[in-house]
DNA sequence: GCACATTGCATACGGAGCGTATGTGAGCTG
DNA sequence: CAGCTCACATACGCTCCGTATGCAATGTGC
């Protein structure tokens, strides 16, 4: 009766603690200066640890971005299920990802970080879930004849991309109260480009 | 005779072959990656100019980016001028940004480092010569009454991110060639959403 | 024009961090 | 229960950044 924990329980719950502490480190101190020993040290861990589970510090990047990616998803979709118009579940989908995106967090890991270290979003490992809600979205209006019938991945592409620079002018702005709205209004504006006359 | 350069005249070449040399280097490497020691010694100096002429790598890239941010607005504004009805110069300036910013050291550079170091491009010290053109020819379609009333500021941010996303975009993709006309008429259409009716 | 102050840049030093190579002890296996 | 496995710890070397100090050439007052 011994082990009330299994090899393989345990192995899972520090890769949790990892990642948890890392979206903790990552946001606070960007990528850059967080320290992983200081990191693993704070969940009783080393850094042998970090590189035997995800490799190198880029990679344990990749598991955090994969799971607030996922996160974002899941809550996007909420977000667009809870709108019965296809149009405007597409942007209730938007606006959902430009408020989450005002978490600090998010901004700095997934926004800023993230694209520098691993690249453009359209080729994460994690295959970006919050990019293929969008498309899926936005395929369905477009084969439905509510959206003008331009490529689904460059506009799919354009509406999660503007969407998340929104975010980004909103969250470096003086007063965020005051430019969401603005924000939020703009982008809609803007999307409306693609709704077919 | 003897001095035929000034102090002042090396320490501006001096400058600038550092800035010339942080180009290369930043958009091969990555900033993050890029050896200051390196760096100096490629141009006949050592980390000691740097640190007195620029304070700290940092420094170096705000430099860099102010320079090419500054070089970027003034071609997007030549591609303006080319074209005499307002909001067809408006997307003009749109599509260079776009197509220069297919330049690898561009995207590198101010594209993915510049954000993730120095924060995001609103509150760039050098203040952002890409976004402050666009504003300027916004501001003038809205007054105009060739767009929408919607808020100046918000909308270039909207306008401006988006090209640059859509860069990123077909930088990334496996055919840029292909990626970048679809890029170009999806932004296109987005826009117009934009245009009063 | 000469002594002196200035300063742009080089040299030297210390510290931190990453990645790897190796060790080890707790769990799985037969 | 004996031996293997492997997740993780330990130890090492290397690179790199930032600062403190030194120096030599340029510019300045008299």
């Amino acid at each position: 009766m011994m082990p009330r924990k299994s090899r393989a329980e345990t192995m899972e719950a520090n890769r949790q603690k990892l990642i948890s502490a890392a979206r903790e480190a990552f946001a606070t101190a960007g990528f850059a200066s967080a320290s992983m020993d200081e990191l693993t040290a704070s969940v009783g861990l080393t850094r042998g640890a970090l590189y035997h589970g995800f490799g190198d510090k880029k990679g344990l990047l990749a598991a955090v971005i994969a799971q607030v990616d996922g996160e974002m998803a899941t809550r996007a979709k909420e977000a667009g299920a809870q709108v019965n118009d296809p149009w405007e579940s597409l942007l209730a989908e938007a606006t959902a990802y430009i408020e989450m995106a005002l978490d600090p967090q998010i901004r700095r890991i997934v926004l800023l970080d993230g694209p520098a270290i691993l690249g453009d979003p359209s080729q994460w490992p994690s295959q970006n879930a919050c990019l293929a809600t969008t498309e899926q979205a936005v395929a369905d209006l477009v084969a439905r004849g509510v959206m003008k019938p331009v490529d689904v991945e460059a506009a799919s592409r354009l509406l999660s991309g503007a969407a998340f620079d929104a975010a980004l002018w909103v969250g470096a702005s003086d007063a965020p109260d005051i430019a969401l709205p603005k924000a939020v209004h703009a982008y809609r504006t803007m999307a409306e480009g693609f709704l077919a006359k």
